[in-house]
DNA sequence: GTATTTTAGTACTATATAGTACTATTGTCA
DNA sequence: TGACAATAGTACTATATAGTACTAAAATAC
């Protein structure tokens, strides 16, 4: 008789609670046009900039389709731009403006500030150890969408 | 200095991935008008039905604003009905139809399927772990909305 | 070197999600 | 018991998310 497990049930809630807490967050800090969601691609871009979008697919885990419309608005509001590579002119790149890049200082406090909540009670070890099975996990998933296409 | 933590970003990717996944699982198995959110909805009426809304803004973690326009799909597509409470007028009691409950048997053999791959190369300890984490992290969150509202 | 396949991205459509503002019922307290 | 506050839910609106079907460019095969 197998366990009865609920680790995806768990994750789609953890996710909707912390995402209405954040973007409470950022309105409170004055961030007024950015989501969690935009966010999450703003973040990634912090990382690496200058990316085509298949890229942001790998990094925010969002499809290409969901990437496509919240780059329109994300460029509407000036946070991002989009051009084409010159080398592969099936590429777009997009990357950060100075309007994102002077928030980052920002999100980051916020960001802080979520994770205090987040982490709330635990030891360092219990949330090394904790991220470590989330990323194993993300990798298993994302392997597994990938030959399952 | 404060370590970089991500447990929120990586919350929301296997979120996202393992939602796309699952979704592809239940059309494989046939279930073709139902999808992860909605299912979110009828596993938490499997452990306790007949309950009103509020109830399962607790249990799926979704706004109640949400839970609105997803019990109208559902009960569209027949999955639940609604009656008023009779001892108090302003409360809805939402139940399972006999179409979600002969759903279960099969809704549960897919939620395995998507287990297996979830928790791929994990031992029962290192899930048990885990499960015990994001479960703290939820009444965490879970308090801190609702102090904070 | 053309034909085919693969890759990158978008347009369109449908559903998920949540916030704000509202109605109706119930509870509270002077 | 009547005014006010709290509770339960919905209507409306805006954005997030993804699937299907498409176009264009690059890579590959023969």
């Amino acid at each position: 008789m197998q366990k009865l497990r609920e680790g995806g049930f768990l994750v789609s809630k953890i996710k909707q609670v912390s995402g209405r807490i954040f973007d409470k967050k950022l309105r409170e800090h004055q961030i007024t046009d950015l989501n969690t969601g935009q966010g999450r691609i703003i973040f990634s871009l912090w990382q690496k900039d200058q990316v085509p979008i298949s890229e942001l697919v790998i990094q925010t885990a969002l499809s290409k389709t969901t990437l496509t419309s919240m780059l329109d608005r994300l460029e509407q509001t000036e946070y991002i731009t989009r051009k084409m590579d010159e080398k592969d002119k099936r590429k777009i790149i997009v990357s950060l403006t100075q309007k994102s890049k002077s928030l980052k200082e920002q999100y980051e406090a916020v960001s802080h500030e979520m994770i205090s909540v987040f982490y709330e009670g635990l030891s360092e070890e219990e949330i090394d150890r904790f991220e470590k099975t989330l990323n194993h996990i993300l990798l298993s998933l994302s392997k597994y969408e990938e030959d399952y296409k």
